[in-house]
Formats: C-alpha cells, sequence, structure tokens
DNA sequence: ATGAAAGCGCTAACAC
DNA sequence: GTGTTAGCGCTTTCAT
C-alpha cells in the first residue's frame, strides 16, 4: 500500500482511503492511485485491515455436509446475499459426528468473522460459550428453539411431521412406514408422524431407520423390505428425505406396484426432480431459497440494529401434493 | 494473550510458544496456561497470527457451484484432508458468468490464503497475474491444461466424449443424440462424442442444448423433443449429467419405448443413483473423491518442496455399463 | 525455558 | 483533501 502511495506520489493513508472510501479523496487523486493498482496488480490485505479494524467482512458457516442439496442450496441463497454485501464465507462441515461442532466452532471464531451461521440448534455448553464469548451475531437455522443463542430461522420439525400424519390420514391411509436417515431432525420428524399416526389410525407404524445419509439405493432397499414384511393396502410410507422417496418409487415400479394404489409415498425437501419423477412425488417443501434468504436478512438487520434484536423466524413448511400420495 | 498470560504468571510470548510450540514450554507451564485458556474460553486471534507469521492456514476454493453435487463432492474430498493438516477452506462461487471469477479471485486472494483452488484451466489474463503475483500454490482441477498455472489435477473432457462414442458405435448404436448443459466442459465433451459418432457412422448427430445447469426436469422434456422429432431404432443419447439421464429414463419410461432396446442412454458422473435407478444407467465414471484427495495432495507436497514440483496429474475416466446402453 | 523488542500491513483518530 | 501517529494481537528474532 505504501507502495503504491509512491508510485501516485501520496502517502500510504491515502491510499488506504481511496479503496475504503473514495469519495474522500480528490478524483485526480483517486485516478493516479487507480492507475497505480492496475500497473502493479496489488491486491489490499484484507487481514491486516481485518485486525486493524476489528471487521473482518467474513461470515463463518457450519453445516452438516456440503454434498446434501438441501444443506448447500441454504449455503447458496445465504452467500449469494452476504456476497453482494461485502461479505465472503468460511465454511466448514460438521460430519455426523457432533463432537466435530465445538471443533470447528473454534477454528471459525478464531478468524473472527462477524457473524456465524449455525445448522440446529443443539450445541455443546463449551460451543454456546464460545459462541457467547465472541460477542458476533449467531443465527441458527433449520430448526426453532426455545432458547435461541440470537436469531434462529427455520421451522419445526415435529410439526411437519404431524402435519404428514394428518395429511396422510386425511387421504385415507390406514397404514404407515417410515424410512429416516441418521439425522436428528429427521429422527424428530418421524417420531412427531408416528406417534400422531398411530393415535388417529390406533395401527403401528413400522420403522426403517439408517444411520447415514439418505441416498436412493437405500430406498430402494428399505422399500422392498417393506414390501416383503408385507405392506397392507392402503399403506403409505414417509421419508425423511425425497431421496429414499425416488428409491422408494423405483422399487415399487420394479416390483410391479401401483403408486399410490398399493403402496403411496411422502418425500421430505421437495427437491427439483420430486415435481418431474414418474409418478411425481407428493413432498414436503421447505422453501430452501427461503431459509437461506431469510438467515441473510435476519444477520444483516442485526448488524444495523445491535444486539437488540434477536429475529426469530418460522418460515413453515408446505405439503405438496402430487401423484405418490 | 496477554491476558492468558497474566493468569499464568508469564508473559505474552510464552502463551504463544505453548500453543504454537507446546514442546518449548516447560510442562508444568504449559499446564497453566492450558488451565488459564479452559477457564477464560480464550480463542486465540488467528488474524492477527496469519498477519505476524504471513501464513493464514487457509485455502480458498474457487467451483462453479456448490449446489451441484459433482463440484460439492470434489470439494467435500478436498476439504476432509486439509482440515485434516490444519487447513480451513474459503469458498466461493463463481457461477455461470466468468467475469465473476476474477472477482472472486481478488476477494480471496485478499485474505492471503496459502493456496488456492480453482475449477477449470480457462482464466482471464488479469486473474493469471493475480495469481502469479499472490506467489501461492495454485491447483487447477477438473480438466487438463497445457499451460498449468502452477499444479493442475482433472482429465481430458474431449477423451471422455470420445470414448463414449467409441462406447457407443462398439455396442452397435447406429445413430445419437446430446443432451447438454451451459458448460464449458460438457459442451467440449459433447464436440468430442459428436465429432467422433459422426465420423466413424456417418450419421449426424442431434443436439438438444441447455444453457443452465442440468436437471431431471430438462432431461424429461429433451428427451420428449427427440422423441417427437422420431428418433431412430438402435439410438443413444448421451447427456452431460446424469440428471439429464435420469430424466431421459423417465420420459422413455413415461411414454412407453425401452431401455436400451428402443432408446439407450449414456449419463456422464456416475452419481450415487445411476446403480439404483431402474433400469440402472450407464455413464462415464468420474472418482471424485480421488479427484479431490489428489488435489490436496498435490498441494500438499507443493507446500512441502516448494515451487519446483508442478504437480500434473490425468486421473482419467471410466465407462461403467450398466443396462441403459 | 522465558522475556523484550520489533514489526506484519493495515485503519482510526487526530492534526493540518 | 491529505499526512502523522498509534495501535490491532500476534510471531519472530535476539537476549538472557
Amino acid at each position: 500500500m505504501a507502495e503504491i502511495g509512491q508510485l501516485a506520489g501520496v502517502s500510504q493513508v491515502t491510499v488506504s482511503r481511496a479503496l475504503s472510501s473514495p469519495g474522500k479523496v480528490s478524483p485526480e487523486t483517486l485516478k493516479r492511485i487507480e492507475d497505480a493498482i492496475a500497473r502493479t496488480g496489488y491486491v489490499p490485505n484484507a487481514v491486516a485491515g481485518a485486525l486493524a479494524s476489528r471487521k473482518s467482512n467474513l461470515i463463518a458457516a457450519l453445516v452438516p455436509s456440503v454434498t446434501n442439496i438441501v444443506y448447500a442450496s441454504v449455503l447458496h441463497a445465504f452467500s449469494e446475499i452476504m456476497w453482494g454485501h461485502g461479505y465472503q464465507i468460511m465454511l466448514s462441515e460438521t460430519g455426523l459426528q457432533p463432537d466435530r461442532e465445538e471443533k470447528a466452532i473454534a477454528a471459525l471464531l478464531s478468524r473472527r468473522p462477524d457473524a456465524i451461521l449455525l445448522t440446529g440448534v443443539h450445541h455443546s455448553a463449551q460451543a454456546r460459550r464460545m459462541l457467547l464469548n465472541a460477542g458476533i451475531p449467531v443465527v441458527e437455522i433449520w430448526d426453532m428453539s426455545d432458547t435461541p443463542i440470537d436469531c434462529c430461522v427455520g421451522f419445526s420439525h415435529s410439526d411437519a411431521g404431524r402435519a404428514a400424519a394428518d395429511f396422510a390420514v386425511q387421504w385415507g391411509y390406514e397404514t404407515a412406514a417410515t424410512i429416516t436417515a441418521g439425522d436428528d431432525r429427521a429422527l424428530r420428524r418421524r417420531d412427531a408422524f408416528t406417534s400422531r399416526f398411530e393415535t388417529v389410525t390406533r395401527s403401528k407404524v413400522q420403522a426403517m431407520d439408517f444411520d447415514v445419509p439418505a441416498t436412493l439405493g437405500l430406498g430402494r432397499e428399505a422399500m422392498a423390505k417393506l414390501i416383503e414384511l408385507s405392506l397392507p393396502p392402503r399403506s403409505v410410507v414417509f421419508c425423511s428425505s425425497d431421496q429414499f422417496a425416488q428409491g422408494a418409487l423405483v422399487e415399487a415400479g420394479v416390483r410391479g406396484l401401483t403408486v399410490p394404489d398399493d403402496v403411496a409415498v411422502i418425500g421430505f425437501g421437495d427437491q427439483e426432480y420430486a415435481a418431474s419423477s414418474a409418478p411425481a412425488l407428493t413432498s414436503v417443501r421447505i422453501d430452501r431459497q427461503v431459509l437461506g434468504r431469510t438467515a441473510a436478512e435476519a444477520l444483516l438487520t442485526r448488524f444495523s440494529e445491535g444486539p437488540g434484536a434477536h429475529l426469530v423466524k418460522d418460515i413453515g413448511f408446505q405439503i405438496i401434493r402430487r401423484q405418490s400420495a
């Protein structure tokens, strides 16, 4: 920066100003500085800037997995907006082990981000402590909480599970099964679904659980077992993700069952392909675009309005009825 | 850090040493320092550390899209390894507009990462200049280049397209069509496929192009048009991604066509569901795990061996024959 | 094994 | 509108 100043015949500070508030330097000076920058290919050192100003323009984000489209698309919507406001994203994955979250949070906080986005609302005591200590806005997404750390944007997974059960009952399904991945939130949806469906219909809901992420292949497997265990007619299968549901659809098709007459399927997530599969998939829609955007907006208003505003927003969900149930 | 020192009865420098090279402080001192850290919940300021040491332990990564599983999974494999070696990842998306890459590179470089990962091998002159200027290891992935900036890990898309054409010819397909997304590399595969298939069979290859990312829905649409345009028997459709291919499969099924007898389909990417769909999808496999891992290893050896080693690695591809072609 | 001093490349506060 | 000065919180080097 001092070098650029030399080339432009000004001091280092003026270069700094030209970069951060161009209105504060005279047009001619600005021009000379810009020329010098263009000639040298100088890229300012944001690390030094962050240290001096105590503002990093960095947002830390912690997601279970980037390869899960459901988390990735929320992240995408979120980062588009933050990027538009001059923020960059530092990403970290927690994977399946919850103990990784604590380490990840510490690592992220060490970069002194201006805010942090967390997936889920269950965090260790030590994690909460570090977060509070950091004194930065926090937004928890994908869930609702009675005791949010700060901002919270999501929906109630129990409500979603119950709504799916009510939907199934309403459309006349008399027995049900679930296919569920190894995910805290998926389990809560399953529990709510099962409990509601059982109390209303007085029939037992069969559970197929996996402790790994959902795939189409596992969905097929689960459906195959369910069919072999002889699923009664008017049965519905509530899946924890559209991937399982797709697999269930494929397996039913291969075995010559008609969907939804022989067996109905409800997915979760309403991913792009849900509407385009054959038969089209009935699914619980979460507007991931809105989720990401709302989280970004929550942070942005927290930045401008200070720690007073603990934004908590329920973005809800919607059951999209198509052909599979 | 000075505060921790006070609590532990040592100077700030000793705390610094305790954190970066614990072997250099006496066990008792170390213990007291660790206690103080645990008590206060102190998180070191990596920003200041990076400024002082000129080492950020940050890797910048630039991908077209995080919502595309193909890029996300490479990123995942890459970051798992880098994380294991103490590096964090700063992520940025370029999207479809190539001009965004330059801005993203500048923004990322301003954080003084220790290395940068780029998707693709075509970069603007200004981008190359900034990269060279930064003086850090660069790894370009997903493609091969005659003039890599530094390290390069990928495969030849032209070779892949040609191989698909040869495969199609070998299995007796006499006419072909392509469904292609708006992606530089996909277009190169299509061109190579078409050119090879046409010269060998002397039949014209029909192209269905989109300038947006691939979806199952668009795959159905494209296949529908292809069928309406009357695809001759013994036709094969080469898709630029498995998503298109899945859509093509669904549409063929809905229209009562038998795959591969009435129409055959070849996907690209060999995603998880390719093996589990019905019929199972024939696809060009890229080992994304290996791609990400190899890129990480290239950087790691560049770190240890210095600028001498310009690692260039072709990870190849493999056509997985299943039922659809 | 520990400490003192210098400085990383910027921004903030204050002068002029 | 521009320059001077003093840090930001660490690591590095050199002393002890």
